[in-house]
Parts: structure tokens; sequence; C-alpha cells
DNA sequence: CTGTTAGCGCTTTCAC
DNA sequence: GTGAAAGCGCTAACAG
């Protein structure tokens, strides 16, 4: 009577007296078959069949000091934009061996930190973060992860390891060029709760305006303290894009500038709630008042009047960041340590205030720039 | 020279020996205070500290036959409402020592059986997974889990194990029930591809109307016929909630019935498309055509006029199946094997065909019925 | 409350 | 190409 712990089912050391082998060939087979013969395989796979084996992959992370677990890291999991880069990393993993422990930082250093910790302790096959606004502590965690790491939705020039993102500077200020191009001279920055990349987009929006010479601080100053703003009262940063606040803001910013006659929104959820505002007040989109906004989320484009945007492409950050874990897991070279997948100003009725477009017709330009960093779209 | 192949780090045994004690003294400690006397507990936490020791958790998952991962199956990633689940259930964990595994099934049960044997090669501490429909291999594996399961967002009297969500049936029977008193005759369903919940929802449609004596099969067959119609050309059953595909679907249903004077969609994405489309051909919303949607999400408040829907726990669902497998783990009993939650049928503008509510107002009204399986609301 | 021993199931190392 | 032995780092099962 063996006081043996195991639950039962069956190992590879069972497989391996199955198949009258040793439990290292097994081993062998079921990670690269091409390292067994002909014979041996066809003898273990049956027996892996008849009694049913599956690996326990707790003991195989143990004994090779390397798990299948890849942790990714978001600050939101209500934001649309995070689940479509979700949805493009698990596009990306398809059904390979690899599979993904998400952690939701909720825009919080020190949550973040912790959650990277937790992660560190699986031995993670690679890492996938949002952003560039590490801790100090967190990104030593990073270099010394032992694994690659990829960060993702923002551009820098010193990733940890390689980063795959675009500019929101860059990506702003043209879309805040196109409202000029359009008419416009009031413009408002419309936004909630500021992250590192609202205020990469406020600082374009702000350099847009300044060169066209129709800078107003105080129109600026009072996006920036609409952002305290947001954070007054019962809002808290989870909510700080829904359509609801979006009309308040607005509100508050005619109230302040009762002669604006624009608004680039942090994003689109916002850029809706300003519609809805308008559609309540009975005031003109776009002849009155423009409206941008910022991702280019499905709605957009079926508003009425449809609302432009800039266009992010947040699956193909996912997928690709991690297409190229999975490259420098292979152990192939991958010198690119900055990818910048740009981004588009899809122009819509919404600022189209002199009726160049048709009424509902679609104007897409993208934005193309040098392949740098800081660029609108890589060559 | 040894030939160990650890990566130097510091293992529970470097902690032992610091403290002068057991290595599984230090697990002890580790893992509940409790059991280690005070004084053997400092030291340790001390050595600890000053190893900078951080536990191994795939070593702790193979010698306990478990792991702290939480496998958690949802249909998709880009709706809104199993964002919400999934931020519930991060809220459940907080900062225990579970952590998320999610899986993203993509509505495809192949997929869901693939990714369940992929989650149970890790021993998960618990198990997740949406919805009653899983294949029969899919249930098989759940049984044979040998960890807490549970199911949500729908009811069943066959749970797995245990069951946390609410009837769709009864929701949706109730929201149309709210479109007749308001006024509406001639209700149409408007839906994209459907799922065994959006089939519940058509069911309780069709049953309210049936019951009123306004059902008209051709309404109800024109609905069934958009689904498949959803299906064909560039659409695909990720994008079955496009406000663009609200209006085109929208259009093809007055095709049909031109007298169709109010629409329950199937989600509050489709209702958002459908006010747009009315918003394009100036039909009035509420007076002319009454909308409705279901999970009632941020936006259907600030539209305009503000969206009728059905309010769905989400969050509450998520969490509390955390809650529950927690419970479980600690080994309290849990006799409540079906968990109904409810829902609130949310009046607006846009159903307040005789204006009886204020303009921009809200009336909202919780469906309470009794606490069995396939009620609106528990207790 | 604490320690010893013997695994957990797989993979690395090194020899054949 | 294949295998035996020796870990990987932690914890269950006793005994004390």
């Amino acid at each position: 009577m063996s006081k043996r712990r195991t639950d039962g089912r069956p190992t590879i050391a069972d497989v391996a007296t199955r198949a009258g082998v040793g439990a290292i060939t097994v081993s062998r087979a079921l990670r690269d078959p091409s390292l067994v013969s002909d014979a041996l395989r066809q003898k273990i796979s049956t027996a892996v069949r008849e009694l049913g084996y599956v690996p326990n992959l707790n003991a195989r992370a143990l004994a090779s000091t390397r798990s299948d677990v890849v942790g990714v890291l978001v600050p939101s999991l209500t934001q649309h934009i995070f689940a479509d880069v979700l949805r493009g990393i698990y596009d990306g993993i398809g059904t390979t061996r690899l599979h993904i422990q998400v952690g939701n930082t909720r825009y919080d250093l020190d949550e973040e930190d912790r959650l990277l910790a937790e992660l560190l302790r699986y031995k993670p096959a690679g890492l996938i973060v949002s952003g560039i606004d590490q801790s100090p502590a967190g990104r030593r965690m990073l270099e010394k992860a032992n694994c690659p790491v990829i960060q993702i939705m923002d551009l820098s020039d010193d990733p940890v390891n390689k980063i795959i993102g675009f500019s929101h500077h860059n990506a702003a200020k043209a879309m805040t060029q196109h409202l000029i191009e359009a008419g416009y001279r009031r413009i408002g920055f419309l936004s909630g709760w500021m992250n590192s990349r609202s205020k990469g987009r406020l600082s374009g929006y702000a350099e847009a305006l300044d060169e066209a010479g129709f800078f107003d601080p105080a129109l600026t100053n009072a996006a920036g303290d609409l952002g305290a703003l947001a954070l007054r009262g019962s809002w808290d940063k989870h909510q700080y894009s829904t359509p609801a606040m979006g009309r308040e803001l607005l509100s508050e910013l005619w109230r302040r500038a009762p002669d604006m006659d624009a608004v680039f929104c942090n994003n689109d959820v916002l850029a809706l709630g300003a519609l809805f505002e308008c559609h309540a007040r009975g005031v003109s989109v776009p002849r009155d008042f423009g409206i941008a906004g910022f991702n280019d989320e499905d709605f957009m484009e079926a508003a009425s009047p449809a609302l432009s945007s800039v266009r992010t492409h947040r699956w193909k950050v996912g997928h690709d960041a991690v297409v190229a874990l999975r490259r420098q897991l292979d152990g192939e070279p991958d010198d690119e340590r900055v990818v910048d997948v740009g981004f588009d100003i899809v122009k819509r009725a919404s600022t189209d205030r002199r009726g160049l477009g048709a009424g509902e017709g679609v104007v897409e330009l993208v934005a193309s720039q040098p392949a740098a960093i800081g660029s609108g779209r890589m060559a």
C-alpha cells in the first residue's frame, strides 16, 4: 500500500511503461516529435491515447523553470480599446501552447507592481504590459524578468525590450489640424481623467492649435480643469468615459467658453456623449459644432451624423505583440525595438462643416509620416 | 561544484536555513501564519525579507496537486457585458492568492472544449464558465474537474455544480410587456446572430405578445430571418452587435413590416443603431416608434432620447461567482445550487409614448418575481 | 507547534 | 536517437 499523493491520473511514467520506452523519450516525443524515431513515436502516441494521458503543466513548469503563461497587464477591462487589444492577443496566441493570464491594474502603479510580482512567481514565458509609465520598481522587475517583455499602446525611445504602439501626441495633433482645416477655430479638448497617454493627446492638440495661431490657453486650461472636475463628485477613473460624463463635461466647457465651436474628445465614448448633448440642445452638428473622437470604435461610423475619429490599431498591437513574443521565444533575432503601427484620421460628417463630403459620406485619410519614433505610421 | 539547474533565486530551503527552522515551517508560515509560533514567524519573515524570497508557484502547484489559477471561459471579449463580468470577477478576486486565466471561446463549442482541456492541465483551483450549453464532452470535463465549477449568466435546473445568473426569457418577456403597456402594438424583435441566451429572450418576447393577443408570427419570423441575414455577407458573429448592424437590421425589418411601431433589441448596441437610424430618417422616438434594448449599458441613459433597457447585473454575477468559489475552496457548505440575481426593467423616454414621465426622466421598475428558477429576481 | 521523509510529475544532464 | 539518474522547489503525511 503506497502512500502516493497523486490523483490517480496517468503520468508520463505510465505512458513510458506502456510504450516500453523511457520517460524522457515520451517527454521528447510530446514536445518535439522530430527528436524521436518514427517507430517509438508511434508506440508513444498510441500509449498516450489509450491511457488518456494529459501532461501536468505545473510539473513541466517546475522542471523546466519556465511556464507557458504569458502575463498581460492592462489598465482597464471596461474600456473597449483594451478589449480589442486582448482580442488581438488571443488571436495571436491561437492554438499554441501559450496561455494568457491577464492582470487588471486599474491605472494604479502599486497594483501594477503587485500583479507583476505575482506573475513573475509563475516564471512566465513572456510579459505584455500597457504603456511606458511603470514605477521604478516595476521597471526593475521587467528588466530582471528573464523573459521577453513587450510594452504596448505607446512609443518610447527606451523600451524595456520592445515596444509596439503609436504616438498619441501625433495622432491628436493630426486630428486637431483636421478640425482647423474644416473651419473650426474655437476647439475645445474634452477629457475626463487623464492618464499618460491622454496627456500625450492633449499636448498634440495644443501644439496643433498653437502652430495655427488659434491656441487659447483658456480653453485648454478649461479642459485641464475638467479633468480634475471629472474626479470630483461621484466620478471615479473607472467611469471616466461614459457618455453621460461626456454630456456633463461638454456642458461645463460651454459654460466656460460659450463661443466654442468644436470639441476634440479624448475618446469616442465622450464624443458620443457630446453628440447626445448637442441633440438634446438642438445644436446642429457639424454646422454649428464639430465633434471628433479618438479610437474609432464601431458606433462612430453608425452615429447620426457619423462621427469623425482617430482610428487606432488596437487589435494589431495586441496581435503583433504576441507574434513578436513568439518569435523571441523561438530564438529568432528581433532588432526592431520600437514599432510604430500608426493611426488613421477618419473624417466623417461630424466635422464636415463645409459640406465637402456627402451627407453620411466617409472620407478617410491615412496619416503617413516618417517611420521614426513619434511618427504617425510606419512605412 | 554542484550541478543545480536553479536560476540562483533563493528557495524555501534557503529561508529555512537562515531562519534556523525546517523548510516545512517556512511553508506553513507563508500559507497560514497561525500555524506557526510567534517567535518563529518573526524569524522567518525576517529571513524572507532579507533574502528577497519569492515562492515558486509552479512548485507549490505541483506539490499540492492544486494551483491557484481560476479558469474563466467567456464567449466574447468585445461584448461589453463580458467585460463587466470579468471586472466583477477581478474585483471578487481582489488581492487573494487566486489568479485568473481567461479563455475566449468565441461562441465555439470545440474551442471551449479545447480551452477547458488546456485549463485542466493546470489543476485549477476553480472554474467559471459562461452559460449552460456546453458540449457533452465539455460537460463531462466540468463534472470530473475535481474543483468547484460555477456556471454564470443563465439559469438551469441542472447545473454542474452551481449557477449564478438570471432568466433571459423572463427578462425579455417583462420588457415586451412594458412596450405593450406603453401603447405599442406592432413590436419587432431585432437581433443579429442568436446564441442560446438570445433564444431565451426571443421566446420571452414571443410569449408576452402571444399572451396579449398581439403576437404576429410574421414579425417574429422576420426577426428570426434577420438573424440568418446577419450571418450573410460581411457580418460574422463577432460583429453581430454593432450599431451599423442595428441600423441595417432595422431597415430590413421595416421593409418587411412597414407598420412596425417599436423594436425590442437583443442588445443595447443594436438599440443604439436603431436610434441612429430613426434620427437619420426623421422618425420621432418615442412618439412614432419605441426602442428598447437589453443590458442597460452606460450609453442608454445618456442617449437622446434616453433609451429603455433591461438592466442586467453582470458585475454582480462575476463578483458573486468568485465569492462562491472562494467559499467552496474554504470548505464552507453551499447548498444554493441555483442563484437568480434578477434584472430590472428600466423605463426611459424611448418607450414613453404617452409622455408619462418627464422628457428625459427615468422611471425604473424592479421586476420582482418569486425566487424560483426562471424568475426575475431573487428575494 | 515543529521536523523528517518522501514524494508531486516532468525535464535536464550526461553517458551510451 | 535513447535512457538512467538527479534534480526542479514545494508540501502531504506522518511522527514527535
